[in-house]
DNA sequence: CGGAATATTTGATTGTGTCAAATATCTTCT
DNA sequence: AGAAGATATTTGACACAATCAAATATTCCG
């Protein structure tokens, strides 16, 4: 998490950003789901990301009641550094051996299955 | 989480009623440790919890700078609750197999280590 | 005594959460 | 077509917690 506000993002915005595309733009209400919140938490998160210049809405083509949202090219790349800066766990789980690891994503995967996968995208 | 706001209680609130006592009282400094977070955000957390009368500021003997934290009665019942029912793991983890709960609190285990019993002290 | 260190509080600002109400647009029914 | 209801987003009011700097009170050291 300290990962991410070296970039100047908080938690939630960089889960909004792992969830957003350039070339798919998702309604607000599409991503209030994704990120398991209110709709209208989503309006200040995608305030803050367009303000920093990372993010755009735009039309929704066939509904002009919603506003999809869409990565700026700037966008793109500050997800690509959460992706790959993101990506590290905490040492105490970076620290675990490889069996121990195996085991962890096993157990885990059969807990919540491959919801974690969500920076992966 | 959900847990805590049936009794009315923030997660950090909860988290802090965990580490306090009737008996013990708790520097406001030593809270902000266990708490992992700054001296400035426990004096919030502790006005909050004395607001709704479960625990209080007591002087501490030796230094009149500091003032400890102790639980009122209803403190301590109310730390009971959360101790029974916030014991309760969310559902996919509840819903393994005893083998692989098992297998699961040993790796962690060794991550870890006994850092989990916040809540049991 | 005087000055540095420590414990707590206060105040400003930010981000996020809740909820209810407002607005705009779509859909459906008659 | 027109009215009624559903849906998407925003707004506003409020609460909680995080950061940081500054104020205050007390202790400790020389």
């Amino acid at each position: 998490m300290a990962v991410f506000s070296e970039l100047g993002l908080s938690f939630q915005q960089a889960m909004a950003l792992g969830h957003l595309d350039e070339d798919e733009p998702l309604p607000m209400s599409a991503l209030a789901v994704a990120l398991q919140c209110d709709n209208s938490n989503v309006t200040g998160i995608v305030d803050r990301l367009e303000a920093a210049g990372l993010a755009e809405r735009r039309a929704f083509e066939g509904d002009r009641r919603v506003k999809a949202v869409a990565l700026t090219p700037l966008g793109e790349s500050v997800r690509a550094q959460v992706r790959r800066r993101g990506g590290t766990p905490p040492p105490e789980i970076a620290a675990l051996s490889e069996e121990d690891a195996a085991t962890l994503r096993d157990v885990l995967a059969r807990a919540v299955g491959a919801e974690g996968a969500a920076l992966d995208g």
